[in-house]
DNA sequence: CTTAGTGCAAACCGTTTGCAAATGC
DNA sequence: GCATTTGCAAACGGTTTGCACTAAG
């Protein structure tokens, strides 16, 4: 919160009711959100906060570095916990839509070794895996759910 | 070019001129083209196909394996080609959006052991590295940039 | 001659922008 | 008071869809 009104200051912005109200609610949530599931949220707060507010303020919220941007397979914008939640990526279902959040230190490091070798200067990096989870891969092999996707 | 055409019979689908023009024009191409960008070259040789057909073309050419969707940061998909390309993954500068293609056997393999330690079936994977490509950072060095990106 | 494919225009969906009214400083 | 923010509605950009027409099998 001073994090998000320090960088508000900083930056010439002013602090408003509908900023503190979508940050704490941002703040309350756990996983992934959306732009409309946080706006539902916040409306059920306060009816009166506007679509447009929520896109504008989570941009503010990104730029603090208290949220990071991810993107699924769904075409819209998610945003997770930035703030002293260590970095992790992601395995995700392309059936159920589920996540699963990794870390490899390993991978991290050759990453690193792999930029450097080309002097490249990493700012972020994004690494999905899509597959199946267990569940859906059972539900597959009971044919409770049709093995649609491709390859 | 075969392939798309088993793919096609396959599906109970029918060859056309357009499919074939919209094939050979994609695999003409190096790199990463966007749908539009497919769509200009097409129309080089052929003016009256449209961007519709594009689309509905590229989907199949999806689907027939012979091509890969990537998606950088300027919200349009982008084909690379996918038929006896050897898989690879993109460092990806934020300035001059220049690609490095890259390929890490070790990464490849602890991805494996990840996805195994969730009984997780890998089917495709996206690994993005953002950051800034040597030349930029020179660039920025010498003050000819700004350095405009977060954190 | 039947089924699938085409091109066009309109729809779509997530996100952004222009604007007049409202609010922080 | 002045600049910034707000909510609304309209615009945006990439992609998809409904439709009447055309072409492949």
């Amino acid at each position: 919160m001073e994090i998000f009104h320090e960088h508000l200051k900083r930056s010439g912005l002013k602090r408003t009711e509908q900023r503190d109200l979508i940050l704490s609610v941002f703040l309350e949530t756990e996983g992934h959100v959306s732009a409309e599931e946080l706006y539902e949220l916040v409306k059920k707060r306060d009816p009166s906060v506007g679509f447009t507010t929520i896109y504008r303020t989570l941009k503010l919220i990104l730029e603090a570095g208290l949220a990071r941007e991810v993107r699924f397979n769904d075409g819209r914008a998610r945003y997770e916990h930035e703030y002293k939640h260590e970095h992790h990526d992601h395995l995700i279902c392309i059936q159920c839509n589920c996540l699963i959040e990794f870390y490899s230190a390993d991978i991290e490091r050759i990453q690193e070794e792999i930029a450097a070798q080309y002097q490249f200067k990493i700012i972020d990096h994004s690494h999905r895996i899509f597959g199946l989870c267990a569940e859906c891969q059972k539900k597959i092999q009971h044919g409770v759910l049709r093995n649609t996707y491709h390859h």
